[in-house]
This record gives structure tokens, sequence and C-alpha cells, in this order.
DNA sequence: TGTACATCAGTGAACGCGCGTTCACTGATGTAC
DNA sequence: TGTACATCAGTGAACGCGCGTTCACTGATGTAC
């Protein structure tokens, strides 16, 4: 990364690059806009023609991040029809592939403390990314006979408890509980088994 | 809390109170050794008469936390007996319990960053913790035919997984995911459907 | 019961530090004519 | 093409703040005789 005289160039996304980097190694405590600033090659009060302070700036990477997962939840799901059961089961696989490859984000995003409300366009990208699970979850259960059928929010909701509670006790080193299965097999079988008692996989598989 | 002249009676207990109301209130982020120490009517250099330093302190709040949540489990447990679905069921509604009455605690123990094995004192009471979890997990997989049966400790951390995500999604105002539904329906429901997923409750009740 | 002394549990001043934020400034860039 | 000027995007110095931690100290308590 070239350093270009006076002028950055793209300092607003060096700048959410270099926070991504810290809240990942760091955790959203050791997240200073600062060294944020430090690491942009730029002094701190530069930071302010970006954004109007620390949190604005941990929630636009927190914003990043919900598009991004809504993205990649979207496109998962999409790739793994017309079988409704293999594009959920795509969807959970997508889930812990996100928080893998983009932890700073997943960690901004659930783990910050920012309010999802900061700012409009955060609320939003939330929403999206609810969104799209909660569709995934209403297709596949179209399969339950109606008088039996859960609420797609409550099914959504289950999911995505697992599916968060499986980052965050099993997928870091976080409580020291060190996982005794790959935290992939430890969604899949879990997933598996509950879809299996809503009657959408066979009992006998 | 009457102050009683130079020496305080019980110190170290009135600084794990405070820290835990400060990290209740302010996240594990907002708590700082000097402000639980004047909460506790006290100079911030009193504090290393009792602790190491702030993550000494902190350490100390998640230790108690694990104890007294084994201590629970473990009580629930015992209570449902003898049946190993009712035991079962009501450890899930007193992990929820548990979080939502001590949330100081629970966040020491789980959002804080402070690796369990900072203090063996910390690792033994996790791992009590777990260890009832697992027990329950295992009493209760006996019902389920030899050949078809998981894992206890896949089991309970599917269980746990599934737990802790309802306690940070949805029954904290954390994602600004007000949940659509209240955390103890959601949880119990979800229990439900996987239990049933393992065969261990009729398909059609 | 009284006294000397050791130990315990606090004080308070001081430290260096890095933080987020503000401000007046200036160098670089873009635009109108 | 050249020049004047407005705007943009950075600097760097300064601020007040609260933090965690250390240190020599002292008041209170407990114990031996």
């Amino acid at each position: 990364m070239p350093k270009r005289g006076y002028h950055h160039g793209n300092l607003k996304r060096a700048l959410v690059e270099a926070a991504l980097k810290l809240i990942e190694t760091k955790g959203p405590t050791g997240f200073t806009l600062s060294e944020a600033a430090k690491q942009a090659g730029v002094t701190p009060a530069a930071v302010y023609r970006h954004f109007e302070g620390r949190e604005d700036l941990i929630a636009e990477a927190a914003r990043q991040g919900f598009e991004m997962f809504a993205d990649l939840i979207q496109y998962a799901y999409d790739k793994g029809q017309p079988s409704a059961l293999a594009a959920f089961e795509a969807t959970g696989r997508a889930y812990l592939a996100f928080a893998r490859k983009h932890p700073g984000h997943y960690i901004a995003m659930f783990e910050s403390g920012i309010s999802v409300n900061r700012t409009p366009e955060l609320a939003a990208a939330a929403a999206r990314a609810r969104g799209v699970l909660e569709r995934a979850a209403a297709d596949l259960s179209e399969q339950i006979p109606a008088d039996r059928r859960p609420p797609a929010s409550l099914f959504s909701a289950h999911i995505w408890a697992m599916s968060h509670g499986v980052v965050e006790l099993f997928a870091r080193g976080a409580p020291g509980t060190q996982s005794p299965f790959p935290p992939e097999d430890l969604l899949e079988s879990g997933i598996g088994i509950y879809l299996r008692g809503l009657g959408l996989i066979p009992p006998d598989t």
C-alpha cells in the first residue's frame, strides 16, 4: 500500500479495514480510534473527516458486515435450490463460514455492544439479514402440514440461536471450551436433529 | 450499608458485587477497577489487598458465576427426577433463569473475554458446570437405542449452544433483535423440537 | 486486666499513558473563466 | 493553456480525563505475656 503524499485516496475504506483487523485481534474492547488511524497511516484527527467518532466507525463496520452476511446467506440459499431442504442446509453452512472468514465483522455485528438501531443504515442492513433467514425458514416450513407448522420467525430464531451459540461457544477459544467437535459438524448435526424434530427429514436416516 | 470506619469488613465481597453491577449495566468494557472501588467506598489502591488487578477481579466474578450456575443446574436436574425428560427440561429453564437473574455473572462468564484457564479455580468451576450439563445429557440419551444415540457431549453442546444463542440474541436487547417471542418460550420450543428429533418425545404431540 | 508489638487493611499522592476530541492551520486538488 | 480561487482532506498541537498501578504511609485490630 504505497503512501501517496498528503491525500490518502481512500481513507474511509482503509479505516474500516484497520478497525476490523483490530477488532478481530484485540476484541471490541481493544479497538481504539487512535490505533485504527495509526494503522491507516493517518492522524487520529483525520478520522473525523469521515466518521462522527469511534462508535460511528464501529457501526459502519457492522453495517458492512450485515450487508455481506445477507448477501452470502441469500446466495447460499439460492444456490441450494430447488430443494428447500438442501438450500436451508447450505444456509446454515454459510452462516458458520461467514463467522469464520470475517470474524471482525461478526464481532462488530454481535459483540461490540453497539445498538442495531444506532443508524438507519445499520438497522436496515440488519433487518435485511434477518429477512433472508426468515424467508429461508418460511420456504422450508411449507413442507410441514399447516396445522403443525411453527411460525417461520420461531423456526428461524431457533436456527439462528443455535448457529450463534455454536460460533460463540465453540468456534472461538472463548470460554476455553475447546470443542470436542469441529464447529461445522456440531452445527450441521444440531440442525439435522432439529429438522428431524420438525418432520422435515425422515426419522430413521 | 453502614460505613464503619477505617476497615471495611468485607471488602472483597463488596468489590465483587460492585463489579457485577457495573458489568451488568455498562458491559464488560464499561467496567473499571477504579469505579468498582469507588462504589465500594474505597480507594482504588485498596483493591490490590484482595485482587491482583482488574482482570483478577473479573475472573473471580466469573468463577462465582460458574459455581452458582453449576449448583442451579444440578439442583434443577435433581428436582426434575425421576423422569429424565422432565429433569432435562427443568435444566433448560434453569439455564435461562440464571442468565436472566444474574446477568452480571453471565456476562463475566461468557462475554468478558477472560480465558477460562486464567486461574485453576476458574477452570475448575467451568469444568464442573460443563460436567453437570453433560451428565444430564448422558442420562437422557440412555433412552435412545444405543446404535442411534449421539455422544452425550455432542448432545449437550447442541443444547448449550441453543441456550446461549437465545440468551445472547433474544434475551438481551443486544442486536436490537427484539424478540417476537419470550425467550423462555423460544428456548423451550426449540429444545422440544430438538428432543423430538432425537426420538425422545413422541413425534405427534 | 493492661501493655507492647506484629499484622492487617486501608489511605492518598503520584506516575505515566493513551484515549477521544477540538481547533486553527495548510497542502493538494478541482473548477471557472 | 494559464491563472485565481474555492473546496477538500489532511496535519499537529493541545485539552482534559480517567485509567491501572506503585509506594510509603498509618490507623485499626489481634495476640502474647
